[in-house]
RNA sequence: GCUCCCAUCGUCUAGUGGCCUAGGACGUCGCCCUCUCACGGCGAAAACCGGGGUUCGAGUCCCCGUGGGAGCGCCA
């Protein structure tokens, strides 16, 4: 926790879509981790596949870090940027030995593969093309543009200490030589991480546990190079609520498309956090907690589900205790996006709070709150049914004639005028607010009548409950 | 098939050999509060995958089994 700033960590995703929530999670441990030891954390655009990654999807990652306040502390990385580092490293490998031309067309490749499969056995390269001492290799076929391969060693193990797994060992029999740059040139994955990693002084590589199986090669290729291997953190995966793996079937959604559902990214890094990683029994955690507390030491090595109940549990807390001035923008961004126009209206921080105690997600609070930013479509047709009565009409007349004669437009003032009515006529107070919430808001459910009332304004309240009785009259 | 990983309530988890007749949270169910919906309060049901060890003592350590998952690309 002390003065440690060589720490630096880094969230490495190929641009082939949008920024997921297992992708957001290992983004957001990678940031705790480093600003917990005071250190660094930056984004790499592995782009190295030129074929699959796009710029709409790179765009779609910086926007959705950008929501979570997922700051970099430096400039983007892009691997495609650093081909020529990644060349002369090969080159030098290729002159050291530790790496050497393979001349197996695909076809051969496919071909050593299925009779490995058929044997029952792991389909991995057999080293033909592998110099040994006192072994001659073949003459290099005509027009075969050959790859070239990393020369893994044949025999002991490689050790992982993972800050989460614990320690697993491979051997190196295990392992085949991996291409390391393609027969066009271009630098493969496993490659180009070792590299960037090793270049940009990564001592922690936090990612996925689908990626344990790399780990290894990857530690093989650092010794290689005779680079400092960093230390490594597998976060297990983030299953659907079924238990299967998330895919863009079901489950997988872009954080923006949490967003849109209407989560606070506060509260999205809040549920991210709490899913595989644990403080006691705490739930709630402020960001400066987050990076107070995080430790690899409480991040459960096995996979977890998303519960979205939980999630919107953890919005609505959020959105209970927030300042309304951080969740106003958010909000404003929701009633926006419904078409609404926030001047035929109140002022969205107090409708905020008449609404957040009520409502776990912004877009039901957007939905919920439609009504005083709009004429009305219609009446809940069973609401209407319930609470538009031929009973109705004449205390809604009543009403109109209080309210119309206040002589200011607060709570307390139309809590009384309300109160007044139903007590008049010997009423419960039910009796008298649910008409007025179907005839002001089109259904029976709002925020206590009187702050529904205020926040609508006079002018509307008394058009639409003079209306009311008059759909009633016309019915009947 | 091979290699690797994982295993506590439906879900997220606490638990680092005795404090565990297993705690919290979400969800579920009941009651209370109440102008609706909510909030809140109180209460309930609900779990250590199975079998062997080790130990005075195992949810916790070891082994085997079972069940899940990942990887085995000139993808990342």
């Amino acid at each position: 926790m002390t003065a440690s700033s060589s720490i630096t960590t880094r969230f490495a995703p190929s641009p082939t879509g949008f920024l997921h929530i297992g992708g957001a999670r290992t983004a957001l441990f990678s940031y705790l981790y480093a600003k917990r030891h005071g250190g660094k954390f930056l984004l790499r655009i592995e782009d190295t596949d030129i074929e699959r990654s796009t710029q709409e999807a790179v765009d779609a990652i910086f926007e959705g870090m950008d929501w979570l306040g997922l700051k970099s502390d430096f400039e983007p990385i892009y691997q495609t940027q650093r081909f020529d580092r990644y060349k002369t490293v090969i080159a030098q490998m290729l002159e050291a030995g530790t790496a050497y031309h393979c001349y197996c067309t695909r076809d051969e490749l496919d071909q050593m593969r299925n009779e490995q499969m058929a044997r029952k056995e792991k389909p991995r390269y057999d080293g033909r093309w592998r110099p040994e001492p006192g072994k001659t290799l073949p003459p290099p076929p005509d027009g075969v543009p050959p790859v070239v391969r990393f020369r893994n060693p044949a025999e002991g193990q490689v050790v992982i200490d993972d800050l989460i797994k614990g320690q697993i060992v491979f051997d190196n029999r295990e392992l085949d030589d991996l291409i390391i740059a393609r027969a066009d040139g271009t630098p493969t994955y496993n490659f180009c991480v070792v590299i960037d990693d090793w270049d940009m002084g990564i001592t922690q590589v936090i990612r996925g546990d689908d990626h344990v199986n790399n780990t290894p090669r990857q530690i093989n290729i650092f010794k290689a190079l005779g680079a400092p291997t960093p230390q490594y953190a597998h976060v297990s995966m983030i299953l659907g609520s079924d238990g299967s793996k998330l895919s863009k079937r079901h489950g997988a959604l872009g954080v923006m498309e949490y967003r849109a559902m209407g989560f606070l990214p506060e509260a999205m890094l809040n549920y991210l956090v709490r899913l595989g990683w644990s403080h006691g029994d705490q739930e709630l955690f402020t960001r400066e907690e987050m990076i107070n507390l995080f430790d690899f030491r409480n991040v459960s090595s096995s996979a977890s589900r998303f519960d979205m109940e939980k999630a919107y549990w953890v919005n609505h807390q959020y959105l209970k205790t927030a300042d309304v001035a951080v969740v106003a923008p958010e909000f404003e961004w929701h009633l926006r996006r419904m078409g609404l126009d926030l001047a035929n209206g109140p002022r969205i921080e107090d409708v905020i709070l008449a609404q957040r105690e009520r409502c776990r997600t912004l877009l039901e609070m957007a939905e919920k709150s439609h009504f005083l930013y709009d004429e009305l479509s219609g009446y809940n047709e069973k609401d209407a049914a319930k609470h538009l009565t031929a009973d109705a009409a004449e205390i809604l007349d009543a009403l109109v004639e209080a309210l119309s004669s206040l002589l200011e437009w607060t709570p307390e003032a139309v809590h009384q005028a309300v109160h007044g009515v139903a007590e008049a006529r010997q009423l419960g107070l039910g009796k008298v607010a649910q008409p007025i919430r179907v005839a002001v808001v089109g259904m029976a459910v709002s925020p206590p009548i009187d702050q529904t009332l205020v926040l609508l304004g006079r002018t509307r309240t008394l058009e639409r409950l003079t209306a009311a009785a008059a759909y009633i009259r016309n019915r009947s």
